[in-house]
DNA sequence: GTTTTTTTTGAACAACTGTTCAGTTAAAAT
DNA sequence: ATTTTAACTGAACAGTTGTTCAAAAAAAAC
């Protein structure tokens, strides 16, 4: 045998991400083989380099893409304009985006070192970019006197790490609701910086 | 050549371990093999197995130990008893005991994966029992009305993840001390449950 | 209907994986 | 000084790894 009956490049490509995403969070990347991947896309494992050209850029695409997804579609939003209003918008857009996405949120932080230097620095970038965001609403706050924080810089990564804890725990069909955990975390964190 | 000049099991065992830990956290288990290891420790893989059953025990041990280790390390200390004190008291401990176990830290959530299930039941438990400690603090404050948080469990496992946080960007040689970044967590933990 | 192009197979490569164990030697016990 | 025990080697096992590539067949172009 060789090419198989209905095969479509255009379809193939994003199967194969989406399956590695999908075994990658599960198993983490160094635990599944091209094989693995292959066999779930229907296809032999030498098939795969027709998409791309070694295994960790499987990897690293799903990381560079969810991070640029990610920075996108925050400019995509209309944002209110008063900084507590902002921080507010900031908190639930966080919370929407990370619990819809919870794959790529977890190999976005669990496989980091697994990346080729020139990814890694990419990557960082990208997530400076998003800390940046929330830094300039710190800021602004302040200045109007609105919020009162001792460092921008390090109260920024303690709300992100806060939000991002969130990923690690949250089920759908817990004891709480998406709308209720909103909430509370928005509370949490305007008192943070009050 | 068989049985090396100078070998002793009881030494031999703890530098296995600290090996493992340093290779774990550096590469992930799953990409460290018993070669590594053993090579590290100046030893062929089969001797690895004269003082660990499989791979995944040393992994295992390192987490349950560590995650021991936590928990009997706060039981001997002395705790101040106003609610409030003993928040900040828990934040000082929280980031001294973390920042100074930054690859037990690191491997402690990023092998969960790799443990058996009776051994990954083992680590929640007992992270389910620190966690506990930090909802217990904050019950009190709230009967003493002197903290206010819509969900205890939410806001302790926030407060948790907003310290975990810390460790994936402090470096000690960086912009600000550990006496000011406790400063600066301490103020936010604060105002969060104020 | 024929040719070209695209997609995939399947075998092969050399290296590496966790684990077992008979044999060997250093250290401890006598 | 001899025996016993503890520590370790080195080879072997059966399997897996990422990756390459000539050959084959389906799809697209003509």
């Amino acid at each position: 045998m060789a090419r198989t009956l209905g095969s479509h490049a255009k379809h193939t490509k994003p199967k194969i991400s989406a399956i590695a995403l999908n075994l990658f969070s599960e198993q983490g990347f160094a635990a599944v083989s091209m094989r693995q991947i292959a066999a779930k896309a229907g296809l032999q494992a030498g098939a795969l380099y027709n998409y791309f050209p070694d295994k960790q850029t499987i990897l690293s695409e799903l990381l560079i893409n969810h991070m640029e997804n990610l920075l996108e579609t925050w400019s995509a939003q209309v944002l209110p304009d008063k900084p507590n209003e902002l921080l507010k918008f900031f908190v639930d857009f966080h919370i929407d985006y990370h619990l819809n996405r919870p794959e790529e949120v977890f190999i976005a932080y669990m496989e980091l070192r697994n990346l080729s230097d020139d990814n890694f620095r990419k990557i960082e970038k990208l997530r400076g970019n998003y800390e940046l965001i929330l830094s300039k609403i710190l800021t602004d706050g302040v200045k109007e006197d609105l919020f009162s924080c001792k460092d921008i810089k390090i109260t920024s990564l303690a709300i992100i790490g806060m939000l991002k804890e969130l990923n690690t725990w949250y089920k759908k069909d817990g004891r709480v609701s998406v709308l209720e955990v909103k909430n509370i975390y928005k509370e949490i964190v305007l008192k943070a910086v009050s």
